[in-house]
DNA sequence: ATGGCGAGAGGATCTCGA
């Protein structure tokens, strides 16, 4: 199986660059997108539906928003950290909308796209902190459930130096300081490890790169888009790759797709 | 270089992203 998973920066403006993409890409089972930034009311389910695929969406108005685009269909899905946790003590950690899961086979997916925080010491990072804190909770309860997780997503925390274009300064900048890091690495010591790693230990591997100042010309990137795999999954990958292609596109998502394959 | 670019909401110029 295939599942791969791109931040594409509003579905409705990247709606011809996805449904390309997938027919592009027709072995890509499951795409996890982040940032529709659309209503459920208002998702573009059309367009996929023509192409053969399955639409589960999770959205609100202007930001945030996520959706899983499937070739067949999958199965519980549930959104937001309630629908897995039950009642939580901060309930404003489920009002921007970030995280859908479901079933695809024997494997529980989870698309999320983890609050970027803005600026060190603002309250939108201590909003990330909070919300990486209450991820490992709801992981938790995933994992007790099947030990087959695979988690995906923006995440917006570059989880090695080797994993951004210059990594000067880059203890007192947002995605990438040391409490962000501690904060993820927490999660990941749940059992998850990261895909991309066990086929490309070189460092100049990005999925995203600034509209500003010819970021992506420059290749002036950071590895910020993941796949975190539970050990039996990443015991049978096979593949992980980033494809830069749509990123050179007129228009394009600040983000490129990531794809893993899994026997 | 505290800017650069892009999207959404709304109808000029904000907020937000990363």
């Amino acid at each position: 199986m295939k599942i791969a998973t791109w931040n594409v920066n509003s579905v409705r403006t990247r709606i011809n660059h996805v449904c390309d993409w997938l027919q592009a890409n027709p072995e890509v089972d499951v795409l996890c997108l982040q940032e529709t930034k659309v209503i459920d009311a208002d998702f573009p389910h059309a367009p996929f539906i023509e192409l053969g695929y399955q639409t589960y969406i999770y959205g609100q108005k202007s930001y945030n928003g996520v959706a899983l685009i499937s070739r067949s269909p999958l199965e519980d899905i549930q959104t937001g950290f309630a629908s897995v946790l039950g009642e939580i003590n901060e309930p404003n950690l489920d009002e921007q909308k970030r995280l859908i899961t479901a079933k695809f086979g024997d494997v529980q997916i989870v698309n999320m796209y983890v609050p970027n925080g803005s600026e060190v010491g603002s309250e939108k990072y201590e909003y990330k902190l909070r919300w990486l804190k209450l991820l490992k909770e709801y992981l938790q309860t995933l994992l007790a459930q099947n030990p087959n997780v695979l988690i995906c997503g923006d995440f917006n925390v570059a989880i090695a130096d080797l994993d951004i274009y210059d990594p000067k300064g880059r203890e007192n900048k947002v995605m990438s300081t040391d409490v962000e890091r501690e904060a993820l690495d927490k999660v990941l010591n749940l059992g998850f490890k990261d895909v991309f790693r066990k086929f490309e230990s070189g460092g100049g591997y990005y999925s995203w790169w600034d509209y500003r100042s010819g970021g992506f010309s420059r290749n002036r990137g950071w590895r910020i888009d993941y796949h975190f795999l539970t050990e039996s999954l990443y015991n049978r990958a096979t593949a992980s790759a980033i494809d830069v292609e749509p990123r050179k596109l007129i228009q394009p998502s600040d983000h490129t797709p990531v794809i893993v394959t899994i026997d």
